[in-house]
RNA sequence: GCGCUAGUAGCUCAGCUGGAUAGAGUAACUGACUACGAAUCAGCAGGUCGGGGGUUCGAAUCCCUUCUGGCGCACCA
């Protein structure tokens, strides 16, 4: 694919003395306003060099580009130059290579089998799935994806939040009140009351704190008994979240969760007291680290129990050790930004070189309606399994409805009912807060994945409906016309297409998949444009046949980018 | 108190490595299904970009300050 930017820099720099090839290429511009041209060019900061006034200069680049086949014609208003591009030459380009690279447009080969790491999910065992958990679960899904595209060697771990106190707590109730019986026949609901339980009883009787605490010590001493309970209850819940996840269409490699690293924190812990890093402080153990503005990291309690700063620093070691990771990605929520510059902080100063490549992305807080926030202790949760199962029913009554003709309406509902919930949380940057709606994650109208979905089964049902086999799309675009591509909804659309490449190159590299939720978003308003204003179908072979192009070329890039966002691209709904 | 983070249309948000008249969606109103799917499209209306200062030819964007909300700050994760 020709990068258009770079060859107008190219130009570009012919013309002007005193900056480099790059310097030109960031200052060149896509105007909001396509009027203004495909791209654009401030020539405000030459003044002082050239000595001349800023429209001027603009005229004079205008004049110099205009008779480049790159350009249909070159304008300078203000101090702008304006360049509007040959048309038929960039539509050209941009349906060729989309044809040809299919599934795999979208992508460049940046990667290069580099070995990227992405924790995400990570949800507590003995605990429901909640809302609270979509974020973590479908952003750190989007980004493994991301990153897989653009031919990273990509492993995906799943750090369960299988260890630590609260399995004292858990262990304390489950004797006091809890049976088999109960927690076989619903495990999560089952523990969670007993967690619940204990916590209202804790308050009357602080002494079962410390007697969690103790059982929580002879588990990570491996006693017997304690560990058999942990272990049940790891299994059961474990096949509640794989319902989950099956319901996302979400796999991971690892599921190595914190007690995995139980038998690796001796060694840190030796490490650190071999770089005099440890010291003793209240009866614990802690890296001081007041000489960067931070809090001590507390590494082991008074009891000579461990916390989770020491397994989460056990693990990176583990997992450089084992992985030789280009970049370590923990989707984590932004509560704990000062947890993980405390623990990047330890690794750095144990003297690993490689602490800058583990990488923290938080995301903003769920909240609940009239600012009830979610807890797990009081049992205040919004099932993540409820959401999806209501978004796919919902679906469904829409589709019934609609009286769609589809055979396999439940796979359909599934796709699009999952689907509205997993593009509606990656619409908006992820360090935003929201509160968690019914009405708004049921709501399919507008910048929603069923308008995505929905343009994409519109843009299948037209090519379904042209008697040209789109199969060997790159065969055809070898034969197009391409000047039936040239009016104006066309050519905003194949511009769009143009851009994928680059919005997943800065999704990445920003670690935001909003990026791609908000391009394929534009992609698919762009088409309901063209299907508004252009008739496909027509009757003249060689026209009909240049538009299915596009429209092939922009179902792919809208399938591309649904995909990236964990989501599917049904033909019909 | 200290640290991090957010504040843009009635509501939900883009735009933030400085550029032309600050954009979508939604809600309200108006219009378009005897051409390819109306979960669609078009139109109308909606703004002290939290406030104040500064840098610059140019600031929603950068710097300073201030206000408001959220989160965090030692034996939970």
């Amino acid at each position: 694919m020709i990068d258009f930017k770079k060859d107008i820099a190219l130009i570009l720099s012919e013309t002007i003395e005193g900056l480099t090839k790059s310097e030109i290429e960031s200052m060149i511009e896509i105007p909001g306003d396509s009027k203004m041209g495909d791209y654009a060019f401030p020539c405000f900061r030459l003044a002082k060099a050239l000595r001349k006034a800023p429209p001027v200069i603009a005229s004079e680049i205008a004049e110099k580009l205009s008779g480049n086949g790159l350009f249909a014609t070159v304008t300078s208003v203000n101090a702008y130059v304006n360049m509007f591009l040959n048309k038929e030459l960039f539509t050209k380009a941009v349906l060729t290579d989309a044809a040809e690279m299919k599934e795999t447009y979208g992508s460049t080969n940046v990667g290069q089998n580099r070995k990227v790491i992405v924790e995400f999910s990570s949800p507590n065992i003995a605990k429901p799935f909640h809302i609270g958990h979509i974020r973590s679960t479908v952003i750190g899904n989007s980004i493994y994806k991301l990153y897989h595209f653009l031919g990273y060697d990509t492993v995906r771990i799943n750090h369960l939040g299988d260890y630590g106190t609260q399995f004292g707590k858990m262990i304390v109730a489950y004797r006091k009140w809890g049976s088999r019986e109960e927690v076989e026949k619903e495990p999560i609901k089952s523990l969670l009351s007993y967690y619940v339980k204990f916590h209202e009883e804790a308050e009357a009787h602080p002494e079962l704190e410390d007697e969690a605490r103790a059982v929580f010590t002879q588990l990570e001493n491996g006693s017997r008994e304690e560990y058999e309970l942990w272990k049940w209850f790891r299994e059961v819940s474990l096949m509640e979240f794989s319902r989950v996840y099956d319901m996302l269409g979400i796999d991971f490699d690892s599921y190595a969760g914190e007690s995995f690293y139980s038998d690796k924190l001796c060694k840190v812990i030796d490490i650190l007291k071999e770089k005099n890093l440890l010291v003793a402080s209240e009866g614990a153990q802690i890296v001081d680290l007041e000489a960067y503005n931070m809090p001590p990291a507390l590494i082991m309690k008074q009891d000579g129990s461990t916390l989770y700063i020491t397994r989460d620093i056990a693990a990176a070691v583990y997992r450089k050790e084992t992985y030789d990771f280009y970049k370590n990605i923990y989707v984590v929520a932004s509560q704990q930004n000062l947890h993980f510059q405390q623990w990047i902080k330890v690794i750095e100063l144990m003297g690993y070189d490689w602490s800058k490549q583990c990488i923290h992305i938080p995301f903003g807080l769920v909240s609940l309606e009239e600012g009830a926030i979610m807890s797990t202790r009081k049992g205040k949760v919004v099932y993540l399994e409820e959401v999806l199962r209501r978004a796919v029913d919902q679906t469904r009554d829409i589709i019934r409805e609609k009286n769609v003709n589809a055979e396999d309406v439940d796979i359909i509902s599934k796709q699009v009912g999952i689907g509205a919930v997993i593009f509606q949380e990656l619409s908006n940057g992820r360090i935003k807060d929201y509160t968690f709606s019914w009405d708004k994650i049921l709501n399919f109208e507008g910048e929603t994945g069923p308008y995505v979905q929905y343009t994409h089964a519109r843009a299948s049902s037209v090519l379904r409906n042209a008697a040209v086999d789109i199969g060997k799309a790159e065969l055809m675009a070898q034969e197009v016309d391409f000047s039936f591509l040239t009016g104006e909804s066309a050519f905003a659309l194949t511009k769009l297409i143009y851009r994928l490449p680059e919005v997943v190159l800065e999704a990445a590299e920003r670690y935001e998949p909003s990026i791609v939720t908000r391009h394929i978003v534009d992609i698919a308003q762009a088409f309901n444009r063209f299907y508004h204003d252009e008739h496909i179908l027509v009757d003249d072979p060689k026209e009909k046949k240049a538009k299915l192009l596009l429209v092939y070329a922009a179902k792919q890039s809208i399938k591309n980018g649904l995909s990236l966002l964990g989501m599917e691209a049904p033909e019909k709904m």
